[in-house]
DNA sequence: ATGATTGGATAGTGTCACTCTCCAAGGAAT
DNA sequence: ATTCCTTGGAGAGTGACACTATCCAATCAT
């Protein structure tokens, strides 16, 4: 096919595609003529998955470039392949070095994944782009006042170990692979937006059952169509 | 303290300051002459706050905006200002109408609140930002040719519903009042970037465990210096 | 008195993800 | 064969965003 049915095909505007193309987040199509290009399946495939990491994902397209060269990369095994994607990902800013605050949120953080390491948790990891996520995150609680206890902690590493364990449970569906590692990080990266959204929806309803007056409620039977205010 | 000491002390430019007085996302000190304004303790705090979530939680600076007004918002009680600043945060992009993969989307999304009803989901949350959210990543989860079973995403949900609990719990500690709509929006942002992290930091640590050749692996005892690199 | 500091306003910077405009080569229709 | 349209590549331009730099007059410290 050619760039405009792949448009029209993907509902990304031809400038865009012809952007990815440019920044090598889609493989140049196989050239017919001096001035024209073929595009099969898998550059429309691609192409929906570049989409998904940088619309849904929020990954910048450098990032995204860097996530697809390491699926790409025929070198490495998938553990390999899956790490260095990730690795890829965006992480937030670098936790200030030679600060206090910072330092006590690696030993935070050091604590909690060791605590975590029997149970499937990266004590090997540390460094990586997710630990200096974690640790910047905790830095910022503990400079606005809040202890990050270890006992706070804990119940939020344990969830992830578990979700850890069911994403590579389906993961393990797919047929070994290019499709797995790209199942990898579409899921890995898909799957947040995902998992945030059902945390605050939670938060929510909880909410609503904690605090909100039992007359504003509706009773008992189906959703009332003024239930959707509750939460504003 | 004047402007230069509250940038001092909270390691923000002075010219930043300015910036977000400007944008109102903090409230101006009390004028002491005509070009000289006095900062007190509460704008720290503010200012911390709004860093964290600018740079930590992501949130745009207009959004960040609208968060704070809520939190402020004195003619509502604590579920109200709650939603209201949840409700502000970002989203993502709106999914896209008259779309059938949207609309499938908005069927599995229907199906899995209902089925978490009963454990504290937000029924009456549909058509909020977070019930958005949810759609357009399960759109572009389906647009990539996963097919989002219900059975694989009440994992999910379980485990939000279980994190709700917990952190109202946590919120509930801090006294009644401003501090706890504050601690709940500080808590709701900061601790999505701690449960991406772990998220990742578990996906690799299951990966090594399933996927790493045995004599990549450090044997048993302190974790070798060189293990950091097995994630790459 | 005088030099430094303060805070407000305005304009500028760098980044990012596109998006527009131009162009020559190629193909389709008559 | 000539006319017209489409194609894909390249470079510049756009708008949003989060600052950042420069001015300036009023005011404070010495």
């Amino acid at each position: 096919m050619r760039l405009a049915e792949l448009s029209r095909r993907s509902g990304v505007s031809a400038a865009t595609i012809k952007y990815y193309l440019r920044e090598g987040l889609l493989p140049p199509g196989e050239r017919v003529t001096a001035t024209q290009a073929e595009y099969g399946a898998e550059h429309l495939r691609r192409l929906r998955l570049v989409r998904a990491l940088v619309q849904v994902g929020g990954v910048p397209v450098a990032r995204a470039r860097e996530v697809l060269r390491a699926v790409d990369d025929a070198g490495q095994d998938r553990h390999g392949r899956l790490g260095a994607a990730v690795w890829a990902l965006p992480h937030g800013p670098e936790p200030e070095e030679d600060d206090p605050v910072t330092a006590l949120a690696r030993e935070r953080a050091a604590e909690l994944t060791a605590r975590l390491g029997g149970s499937g948790h990266g004590e090997g990891q540390a460094e990586g782009p997710p630990h200096r996520m974690l640790v910047s995150a905790l830095a910022a609680l503990l400079r606005l006042g809040y202890p990050c206890e270890l006992e706070q902690l804990l119940p939020y590493g344990e969830l992830a170990a578990r979700l850890a364990v069911h994403d590579l449970d389906v993961i393990e569906r797919y047929e070994p692979g290019n499709a797995q590692v790209e199942a990898a990080v579409a899921l890995t990266v898909l799957y947040e937006p995902v998992l945030l959204a059902l945390r605050r929806l939670a938060h929510a309803a909880e909410s609503e059952r904690r605090y909100a007056a039992p007359e504003r409620r509706p009773p008992a039977g189906p959703v009332s169509p003024a239930a959707g205010e509750a939460g504003r």
